[in-house]
DNA sequence: ATAAGGCCTCCAGTAGCTGGAAGGTCAAGG
DNA sequence: CCTTGACCTTCCAGCTACTGGAGGCCTTAT
């Protein structure tokens, strides 16, 4: 498979697949034009980042989990701890995001929106202290 | 004001400071050393600034209701259309990050986390298809 | 022969800082 | 007067995870 083959098959664009190959996250061979070919496991693999990346893991989350993926001798636990650190930091983030929304959705209620200046939205923001 | 008393009054790192100069959002006085000289009226940017990014504003978004703010003849529409468009980019992140929450604790919850090799997390990741 | 499309590498840019090096400035203490 | 330490300055590099584009080679079809 050329590289155009398994980004439509892993859903990756052939920009990032490359990027994955220049950091080590894959490495495919290459025929002898230079074009890399892939084999089916190299595939298997980038369908894996894939699904991590869609999951919101990191770069450097993928190359852990990939890596226990490889070791049959793996303990779950530590994918189970690189798992549930990362749902923390969702979590995290989530009610970060949350309490903007919340603020956010007040803001806008409040605002006329209409042509006159006179806005809530910029008195919150300038407010002093 | 020097640099740290604003950076102490504002709760924005130095650095940040000097980066929001070195884009255009502020353009503090010099003394005579070079140092930069803040006015109140600096330090009133800047703290609208930190609440507008502690909203989760870009700062593209920032330098628009800046602008905004200190225009008297603006329109609140145009700021109301920033705020609505900036809360819809939120909600649709949340979203995103609820979608990936309820996989991983899914997940998280159906793994065992003990030393066996054996994990629904990684299966899920590698899984065809 | 040529045109289209796929592949290659390399460079630069994105957002918003952050860290660090190398050096000038200033106020207090001995 | 000198030193020490806390400021301040600029400039450069790096972070995440790609993404776009230039310039050029390879392959396939007409």
């Amino acid at each position: 498979m050329n590289i155009g083959d398994v980004a439509d098959r892993s859903g990756l664009p052939a920009k990032t697949i490359r990027y994955y190959e220049e950091i080590g996250l894959i490495s495919p061979d290459r025929d002898d034009n230079g074009y890399r070919r892939f084999a089916e496991q190299d595939l298997h693999k980038l369908a894996f980042l894939a699904r991590a990346r869609a999951l919101g893991f990191t770069i450097e989350d993928c190359r852990a989990l990939l890596a226990l993926y490889e070791d049959d001798t793996r303990a779950s636990a530590d994918v189970k701890r690189i798992a549930r650190d990362h749902l923390q930091r969702i979590e995290a983030k989530i009610a970060d995001l949350r309490a903007m929304q919340d603020t956010l959705t007040e803001l806008v209620d409040a605002c006329a929106g209409d042509a006159r200046p006179d806005c809530p939205i910029l008195r919150d923001l300038g407010r002093e202290g």
